[in-house]
DNA sequence: TGGCTCATGTAATCTGTTACATGATTCT
DNA sequence: AGAATCATGTAACAGATTACATGAGCCA
């Protein structure tokens, strides 16, 4: 009983909001998903294929010109297998911050070293924001479309997580220049 | 040039702290790193062989009675090691958010079961969070020990983190159920 | 014509978890 | 005496990334 891959689930649940390319399909997560999730075209693609050979999506060839591209549609029985992972319980929630690994060690390499893992953090940050704070308000209007309450507030949480990330670093970077100071 | 594993940079760095059994580091990653990193035993030990190996650690079994049990220790060169890695500029943090991922799908399942997702979200926070306030309350005043310093920040950042979530949770809860009103 | 985006796919490889196997020690 | 914790380790498997391979269409 391993991990439960969630691709499958990622997938059809994109699907569910509209057919798209395995291209699109990348996209979407590159975009819309990006706060929470990430895939690679790697396991999209061969994903793709078993949700088809599970009769989960169907796949439409649109091929314009002589161009391969293929559409895929979820069906009934692949909403049904999304609906039943949305109702059970989420399993687990998983982070890894490189950041803070290397924040937790600082000891070892000292603070001037740690104050920069800690800015290129916040730059990242201060990059993005602006977008998020964006979307949020955005969405917020748009409430003519269902889906769009959802995203708003995927949204609204990637602005509240951020904008805090934000106040850690500043407290962060004053907290370890102060003990520079204090060594000098 | 795969994803650089960072198993080998977690072990040194706990080993930079103290020695420590891999029994002993398991119940570190599942502690003190627990708010942005996991491992499991499978990834631990052998991890601790091939340091050996590379001669970054050293082997000490001190056996009490017959019962099997080796202590760990960093070398010179486990420890530079480390500080090549701590030096050099943060690679990626990576979250996975089910929960998010149950949200964005929210309806093709509806708010009922969504609100639902969000609370046992919130749930698992609210316990958590009196102890990582009490953590940081406590790491702030001993500041004798310098490791402490960094440490308290990873804390305080959780904790900075676990209030927001708090927060958002409370608007997403709000803004579902009164689309279920709405609906009515 | 050169570069970017669109578009699909596979093979090698990595990294990690899960499940199992085993047994001593300590606490109640 | 029995349960919980301490303690180590491996084999099978899962899940994903990276790098590669390939090429059409569009824009400047």
């Amino acid at each position: 009983m391993a991990n439960e891959k969630k691709m499958d689930q990622v997938i059809l649940g994109l699907l569910s909001h509209e057919s798209l390319t395995g291209y699109e399909i990348k996209k979407r997560i590159d975009t819309r998903l990006k706060l929470f999730w990430s895939a690679s075209y790697g396991s999209i693609y061969p994903t793709l294929n078993s949700l088809e050979k599970e009769k989960k999506v169907t796949k439409s060839g649109a091929s314009k010109g002589g161009r391969e591209k293929y559409i895929y549609t979820i069906t009934e029985q692949g909403r049904d297998s999304l609906r039943e992972w949305l109702e059970k319980p989420v399993v687990k929630d998983e982070f890894r911050y490189e950041t803070l690994l290397k924040l937790f060690f600082g000891n070892e390499i000292g603070e001037e070293v740690t104050i920069e893992h800690i800015q290129n953090f916040q730059d990242k940050i201060q990059e993005q924001l602006p977008f998020l704070r964006a979307s949020v308000e955005q969405l917020k209007e748009a409430d003519e479309e269902k889906t769009h309450q959802y995203y708003m507030l995927t949204a609204l949480f990637g602005k509240m997580i951020y904008e805090t990330y934000e106040q850690w670093c500043e407290i962060a970077k004053q907290s370890l220049s102060e003990t520079i100071c204090n060594e000098k």
